[in-house]
DNA sequence: CTGCATCCTTTGGGATACTG
DNA sequence: CAGTATCCCAAAGGATGCAG
């Protein structure tokens, strides 16, 4: 009974990608969640895809496709920092007065795009929007 | 300034896909989160592509690769009861006792398997678990 | 076996005000 | 402009026990 589960560790080969995953013991759909989980960090990268960004942009960027509410400066503070952290993002301070800080992809942001894409593709079909109108009114 | 935020509604083309996405309103990113954010659901879609699975065999499957504690059955009954109404799973009862039900992806769900690929794709580089062992140790 | 009821803890997100 | 501090609320997740 090999082959049993895609996210389990041991020596084998993912049905969905046909990929050996032996060497991996986390699930990568967990650990997507961990590190891309809460409702900004997506959506953060989707803006910064474009190229770096500063603190304000960011967050207004985060408005328009986000449905209405501004993001608070204190949310968009820890999102960042703990992206940064994560080595997800680059942060760029300019020692100028006023504060000038960009943020920017770093490698490990970078390679989630292509998730990203999959993400826009699936959407692009309106999937999402059936699903969120059937399940409730626009949350 | 057309492109300029692949989340946004309007006339535009996504970056990431270079598709149409002057139909959509909803961020597809946001979305994603709505609809199959937390610990759980995409890891059930995960195990779930392989075929049905009964709701025992699944709170079992979710153990493997998510590292330790076991989901109660309150959680999964949720998550389950939850994505059949959003229409991603298909619930299947069966008429005996003790009672068996199996759950199945349904088309809403497939739909998302595209993503879980890019998903696994990304996991074989072992880029989250090098993420994960910085940010916190394992948690 | 499947799943609900209760209760509790943790986490995420938000409002508001304030600083370098 | 780019954050931090404080306080608060809602949602997610978990433990335990019970029921059809």
């Amino acid at each position: 009974m090999a082959l049993d589960d895609d996210t389990r560790r041991g020596p084998e080969v993912s049905l969905l990608t046909g990929l050996d995953m032996s060497h991996i013991t986390l699930c990568p759909a967990i650990a997507f969640n961990k590190i891309v989980g809460g409702r900004y960090k997506l959506h953060i990268l989707c803006v910064l895809h474009r190229g770096p960004q500063r603190f304000g942009e960011i967050g207004r960027s985060l408005v328009k496709g986000g449905l209405g509410k501004p993001v608070t400066p204190r949310i968009l503070s820890r999102e960042l920092k703990g992206m940064t952290e994560m080595g997800l993002l680059h942060r760029k301070e300019y020692p100028v007065v006023p504060k000038k800080v960009e943020y920017s992809l770093a490698p490990r942001g970078k390679a989630l795009l292509p998730i990203l894409s999959e993400i826009v593709r699936w959407g692009a079909t309106g999937a999402h929007e059936d699903i969120l109108e059937i399940s409730q009114t626009g949350q």
